[in-house]
DNA sequence: AATATATCCGATTAATTGAGTCAACTTTAA
DNA sequence: TTAAAGTTGACTCAATTAATCGGATATATT
C-alpha cells in the first residue's frame, strides 16, 4: 500500500512547477536539483504529466515546462493517478478494471477495497497545487529545499 | 498503492473464520480450498495472524485454527495491517517510522500523505469482521465461495 | 502402537515490479 | 553553428512478492 517513487516525486516535481507558476518554462535539471531527483529519472515522470495535459513543454534551449493550467486547477488525485494508475487498493475496485472478478457475485472484501478507494479520493481530490502553496506560504520558511525526502 | 495478495488472502481466510466461528477448529486445508488459495502459502500468512493473537491453533489430527476473539473484536484494519505493515502511502508517515525523513522542516508533501493514512485507517478500523458477516447475510447467496478472487 | 491429519518452521526459488541509467535523437535560442 | 534542453525507448540491477517444498512436531482416531 506504498506510493512509488513516481508518486512522490512527480508530486514535488509539480509543486515545484507551481511555485514557478507563471515564471516561464522551469528545465529539469533545476528542479531535479532543488528536489533531489535523478534528471534521468525524472524525465520518465514528466512524460505521462505532458501527455495528461498537465504540463506543456518549451522544446531547446531556454526550453522547459511549465504547468498547463493554474495551480487550483491541478489536483493531488490527478497527479497521483497520472504516474500510479488508479489509487485502489486492488484492481478489481479501479476504475478501469476488466473485469479481472467475477461480478455475478456479491463480493464482501471487495465492498471493503471499494470503500477505502473512495476515501482516498475523497482526500486526493480535495487537495490542489495552489492548496499546497498557501500550505507552504503559512508554515514553511518559504525554502523549496524543504520537502523532505519522504519515503 | 495496492495490496499485497498477503492482506487480501488473509482477509479471506479471516472472514472464512469469522463464518466459521464457534464450530471448533477450521483446518487450513479446508479454508485453502474454499478461498482458492495455496495451502503452502496460507501457512505463511496465518503465522503471523497468531503471533497477532487474532487466531488460535489447535495441533494435530482434526486440529486447525479458530479466531481468537468474537468477530466483532476483530478489525479489518488489524487484520492488513498484521499482514501488510502499517496502511500508510508512504514510510514517513507510518506509526513505525525511524526517522526517515527530516523532521526539522515543514514538509508539504507529508501533510497530504498523512491526510490519505489517516482517512485509510478511518475506514478499515471501522469495519469488523462481524460486519462482514451481516453484509454478507444480508446480500450474497450464503456461498462462501462467492469472494471473489479479487486482484 | 501405528497411522493419518494437522500445525509449525525454515530454506529456496520463481516471477514481478521498482528504480534508475544510458544512448541516441530532435528542437530551438543565442 | 553550437550548445542547451526536451523526447524516446531500451536496458540493467536490486528488491519485493508470491509461492513452493521438505521436514519436524503434535495429536485424535483406529
Amino acid at each position: 500500500m506504498k506510493l512509488s517513487t513516481r508518486g512522490r516525486y512527480g508530486l514535488k516535481a509539480m509543486f515545484d512547477l507551481a511555485l514557478h507558476f507563471g515564471d516561464g518554462p522551469i528545465s529539469l535539471t533545476s528542479i531535479a536539483e532543488r528536489q533531489a531527483i535523478s534528471v534521468n529519472y525524472l524525465e520518465q515522470l514528466i512524460s505521462p504529466l505532458r501527455k495528461a495535459g498537465l504540463v506543456k513543454s518549451v522544446r531547446g534551449a531556454q526550453g522547459g515546462y511549465m504547468l498547463a493550467k493554474a495551480p487550483e486547477l491541478i489536483t493531488v488525485g490527478i497527479i497521483l493517478t497520472t504516474l500510479e494508475g488508479p489509487l485502489a487498493p486492488t484492481d478489481c475496485v479501479a476504475d478501469d478494471d476488466e473485469e479481472t472478478c467475477d461480478h455475478t457475485h456479491y463480493c464482501v472484501t471487495k465492498v471493503i477495497y471499494e470503500k477505502i478507494y473512495e476515501s482516498i479520493k475523497g482526500v486526493v481530490n480535495a487537495i490542489t497545487l495552489q492548496h499546497m502553496i498557501d500550505d507552504f506560504h503559512e508554515n514553511s520558511n518559504h525554502v523549496i529545499e524543504n520537502i523532505c525526502e519522504c519515503k
